[in-house]
DNA sequence: GTCTATAGAGTGATAGAC
DNA sequence: GTCTATCACTCTATAGAC
């Protein structure tokens, strides 16, 4: 189940690569190069090639945004400190808007149709936890969802914006806005 | 200065192809089957190949949007009226979340040095704009600022949530909410 | 003839697979 | 590193409009 060190170091440059150019972007010799290891070693080491390369950085994206982020919205503490906490982990996770998402981004492929099932599914989960979290405020179901999905738009739009304007204090700017927000609303807005 | 009826169908198509699957994604056979043109055709149209075509499609997206979405910013209505047009323009730029918009679009590829700087320059003017407007309402320039970046901010979030939705429900969604939004408020919030 | 739009058949370079 | 397919791109030519 476990990876080896050498390759867990490996998943990490790909991530890196593919977060920074794009799957078509992210071309074999681009990320042979930045592992320094020729293209047989990398398909030792992955023999699917870039689709199994793809899987496994989506699967671990997925991974890490549960662990730094959403799993914040599960742990036994006040809702606000909780979304709090989930904020602060996405940052993290997109490295202060250095970072793109690599969920969001490979929706934005011409490679899309291989992951969109496996990324809607996991998204409406988000949601769901999302949900959860915003329902403890009092507010209604409806209204739970409404501000869920709003708060993810409001994280990944400010991740857009931001590299719109080559600048990560839009992003920075967003989370500390949002912090603000959560830490200030008491209950039923 | 105009373009015939033909090449502007063209660029309409290789718009198209572009926004679906990106700039790396957008390749030569692609673009010339879509057009339904051998590939030496294009090149008749676009001697400069793909660069030209992405030059001259970023260059129509950011007029589309002004000419949809932020010509209404600087109307002589009121400021809400004027804000409501401007999130209904990008709407209308989107086709209602079910397509990108070219110039996030672009910011996310491997080519992205090539546009950086005039996305750059074009967001900052378009972030003016919208704090002209929310200037209006009376808050302070630093809360204007804010309101400009936040509301781009939802629109561009709400367009990527809907892609990993692989549903437009979302966008459409946001777009309601901020004109109620936009409708509800009297002046300083 | 010139001009414009078309495309078949290539070029070298580089893609991903092995 | 080697392989083939495909990449962006070009040459040369044909067709009809004028």
């Amino acid at each position: 189940m476990s990876e080896s060190p050498v390759k867990l170091e490996l998943i990490s440059i790909l991530d890196e690569v593919f977060r920074r150019r794009g799957y078509e972007g992210a071309t074999l010799s681009v990320l042979s190069r930045a592992c320094g290891l020729g293209k047989a070693s990398l398909y030792h080491h992955f023999p699917g090639g870039k689709d199994e390369m793809a899987d496994v950085l989506l699967q671990r994206a997925i991974a890490q945004l549960n662990e730094l982020a959403y799993r914040h919205l599960d742990r036994p503490a006040p809702w606000n400190q909780r979304l709090s906490g989930f904020v602060d982990g996405f940052a993290l996770y997109c490295e202060n808007g250095t970072r793109n998402c690599l969920v969001a981004e490979l929706t934005a492929t011409a490679a899309r149709a291989r992951f969109a099932e496996r990324i809607q599914v996991q998204t409406n989960a988000w949601l769901r936890q999302l949900t959860a979290a915003f329902a403890e405020t009092g507010v209604s179901e409806k209204r739970a969802r409404r501000r869920a999905r709003e708060l993810l738009g409001s994280l990944y739009g400010a991740l857009v914006v931001a590299r719109m304007l080559d600048d990560p204090k839009p992003f920075l700017q967003t989370v500390e806005r949002l912090n603000k927000a959560i830490a200030a609303e008491h209950h039923a807005p």
